[in-house]
Formats: C-alpha cells, structure tokens, sequence
DNA sequence: TCGTGCTGTTAGTATATCGGTCACAACAGA
DNA sequence: TCTGTTGTGACCGATATACTAACAGCACGA
C-alpha cells in the first residue's frame, strides 16, 4: 500500500482528494503548517487552508491558532475510530429506515421458482452462511478446493450442527476434510477421486430438502478468478436440484 | 427518517445516488424489475440496469437471469453488515500504511507550548476521553451542564479510577453529581453555586499536573450549540493553566 | 520606514463524474 | 406480422471538485 492508494481509500470513506492529501501529509509530518503540508504533498498552498478546516470538523486534526496556523492530525487509529464509527452511525439510520419500509409496496406477482445469482467470491460466501443459518434438518457442503471452506462457514456449520442439524462436508480432497476437526460435531464425508460432480464446480450446497446453491470458479475474468454462483430456496426448482445432487454425492449416513 | 434522508446517508455510505435510489425501491418490493423499480422511484429505467449491476459486484443484491431480469436486494441487516465490512477493510488497508509513516518527515521546528483548539461537541468529547486515558496520576472533571458529563467520559473516569488515578468530577450543579455512581472509585466535589469559574464555560479538565482543556458552547453560530475546545499538555501554558484552575476549584482530596 | 516574503482568503477556471434523456435493436406474446 | 417491453449504448448538461491566480494583511529585516 502506497501513498496514492491510502488516498484513494481515504476518498472512499468520504474525504475529498485534498483532504486525503493533506491528512497523509500530517501524519508524515507530526504537526505542520499549511505550507509544510503543500511542500511535501500535491496540494496547492491555498487550498490546505480549506481541507484543514473540513478535517477540523470531522475531528481528524487539532489546530493551533497562531501565525502561522499549525495543523496536528490525530493518531492513525483514533481516526479510524472516529471516521467508521461516523459512517456507522449513519448507517444504522439509513438501515434502520430499510427494515422499516421493507416490502411495504405490493407485488402482485407471484415471483415463484426464482433462481438467483451472485458475483464475487466474497459474496457467495456471504450467501452461503446466509443459507446455512436457516436449516432445520440437514447441510451438505462441497468443495474440491480447501480455501473455498472458508473459517466463517466451517464456524456456521459447527453453530448448526451443535444445534442439532445434521451437517456434513464431502469432497473428495482429503486436505478439505481435514480441516474439518475430526472431534467436532461436522461429518466429513470423502468421496471417490474419479467421481468429479461436475467439472468446474468450486461450492455445492445442499440445505434440507429445497435450498441449494452451486458456484464455479471462471478463470477468464480479469486477473483473478471470479467465483459465480446460483441458488434457490423453497422453489420445485431446488427441491429437485438437491434429489439430483443427493445422487451424485455418497452420502453414508 | 424519510425515504430522501436514507438515500443521501446510502450515498455517505459509497452508493452512488440512483444505486441508493434501486436499493430502497427494491427492499421495498422485496423483488423486482428494472421497470417495477423505475415505476416507484426516480430512476430512469434505463439506468436501473447499471446501478443493479454495481449493487450486484458489492454484494447488495442478487439477479434471476430471466427476461425480465429480476433482482432481490439482501437484507438491510445483511446489506449494512457488508457495506461497512467493506469500508472497514478499506479503513484497515489506508490506517495500517498511516501508522508506518507516521512522523517519517523529520520537523525541524520544534513547536513547543501549543495549544490546540478543537470544534465540535463529539470531536470535544473524543479529545477528552484521549486525554484522560493518558492519566498517570489524577483527574479532575467539571461541568455545569450534565450532559457535558457524557456517559463514555463517565465510563474512562471510572476505568482511570479504578487504575489507581485519583479521578474527581467537580461541579455546582447537583444533578452532574449524581449522574456519578456514589458508590464507585470516581470522586465527586461539590462547588458553591456563586463560584463560576468563568462564565460560560462548558468543560475543565486537569489532566496530572501538565495537562488542561477547556471548553465553551457558542450559542451563536448555525441552529444548535457550537461546543469549541482548547487543551495543551506537557507544556508550560498547561501547567499554568492547570495551577490557576486549581485554586478556582476547591479541591479537598 | 520601506521593502520583501510569507500567510490566509477569495475569485475564478477546467474537468470529470454522475444524474438525466433519447434512440434503437432484440425479444416475447398476441 | 405487429406491438409493447426489455436491455444497451450514445449523448447531454449540471454540479462538485481539482487546480490556478491574484491580493490584502502581517512579520521581519535592511
């Protein structure tokens, strides 16, 4: 991470370029003046001036009311406090708004045998665990590749099976299956290395009898793979994909 | 908080304002189209498809690949836990390369006796919490105004106190002093009601012998109170200041 | 006392992002 | 085949913001 990078992420939390600059600048310097800061950062002297006092007011730096005026940032960490819980805080208005409103206009239509999609690797997981919170009755989760059994889903897993649901992760990779703890409360279940489901598939996730959710890994996007993933819940669609499933998968109970 | 607020605080948040628009129409569908969407917000149709698309790649929403594409938005607990995840991590990556540079330009100046001045009620209160933490040998409190005496500013009293910091909050207004637990380690010094410090003083602290700050509330500026506060430590301003503040309170240890 | 250089403020320009409109081809159902 | 809907892309204009320039105090020294 360089300085330009920082700068950018500082935009992203809602400072303006100059701002960004001229904190990154002060944090280099201890404590400046408006031209220490312009010397050693792309911002012009007169506009420091304007960054400083907005940065002021979220309470990222102190001033110093002398001629020239001195400018002291506060510590890295106190600012990241400061600044996240800021956007928490407007967060939790905005998000307590959405609960409120949430579904409050009528759709006649029935949407039923949904199957829906997801991009991003991160978000899949964060679906997965989704799916995973609401069983009642059994979890199967497979994977041929040991990164895709992220910590937060074996954790969600355990939180289930310690529930009383019956969760099991299969794969036919014995480094998957162990690291899954033998003493746990989550069967392993390995299966036979010619027996691939599907070629390219990265999850499969079996959730009672109707909810399922199946991703793969393309290769072909950008630099780093990019994980897609679909999956339905309560539809005739899913009920059907995990019978199918169920098939290609031994499960010894 | 209406529908406008929780989309402007959305844009806070790093949506852009018609991804902010999408999202709301769409918690408040459950499910919808592009055209169900532009129908009950102001959004051209057109552009609804782009904003989905964004909405997709930060995991806010899920897509069903039919004709008409249909999207639903993940819950707003879901959809908050991400976006800050998201700008915590963010927050992580910028804060973490902060401190490793910190203070890598050499100051030459040496900016002794400063005194820095802060705006702002939460950025007063933030300073106050910093310094007492600083603590090593005592702590005294004041303010006429008991909500000056903020529950956190009570909480790191209370933590200094039982640290072994002698930690006293002083004040002529009883109900600041029974707002502190009478049975817990932070002392309490009742002032006589004639005796005003200064006038319009919001908050003193004394912070060991070198450490001071104090505050005013301007009613003048904007609706509400403008709370603007100075403090110096470990200068010789502040070890004056703390010794003239201390014969205008009467301190009985 | 009169420069000279620095400080802080302000007006002003340029540009890029983003909100908003339009046109159109692909598609589905009648 | 016709018609309304869908999804895509080009286009425009306004606003925010990065950036420039000019200038009036103030400090200090010749």
């Amino acid at each position: 991470m360089d300085e330009e990078t920082t700068v950018e992420a500082l935009t992203r939390l809602g400072l303006t370029t100059y701002e960004a600059r001229v904190f990154v600048a002060l944090q280099r310097l201890g404590t400046g003046t408006a031209s220490d800061v312009a010397e050693i950062t792309a911002v012009p002297r007169s506009q420091v001036y304007g960054a400083a006092e907005d940065l002021q007011a979220r309470g990222l730096l102190d001033v110093q009311q002398t001629r020239p005026t001195v400018y002291r940032p506060v510590s890295p960490e106190e600012a990241e406090r400061r600044l996240l819980s800021q956007l928490e805080s407007v967060g939790r208005d905005a998000f307590g708004y959405l609960a409120d409103v949430r579904g409050s206009v009528e759709n006649d239509e029935e949407r039923s045998e949904a199957i829906w999609t997801i991009r991003g690797r991160a978000n899949v997981r964060d679906r997965v665990i989704d799916l995973i919170d609401g069983a009642d009755d059994r979890i199967v989760y497979g994977t041929p590749r040991p990164e895709l059994l992220e910590d937060e889903v074996l954790a969600v897993l355990t939180e289930a099976a310690d529930a009383g649901v019956d969760a099991a992760v299969v794969s036919d990779e014995p480094s998957v299956l162990e690291s899954v703890p033998a003493d746990g409360p989550v069967r392993v279940v390995p299966q036979p290395a010619d027996r691939q489901p599907e070629v390219s598939t990265a999850r499969v996730l079996l959730v009672d009898s109707d909810t399922l959710l199946m991703s793969v890994v393309s290769a072909a996007v950008g630099d780093d793979d990019q994980e897609v993933a679909f999956w339905s819940a309560g539809t005739a669609f899913a009920t059907v994909l995990v019978t199918l499933s169920e098939e290609l998968i031994e499960l010894d109970r």
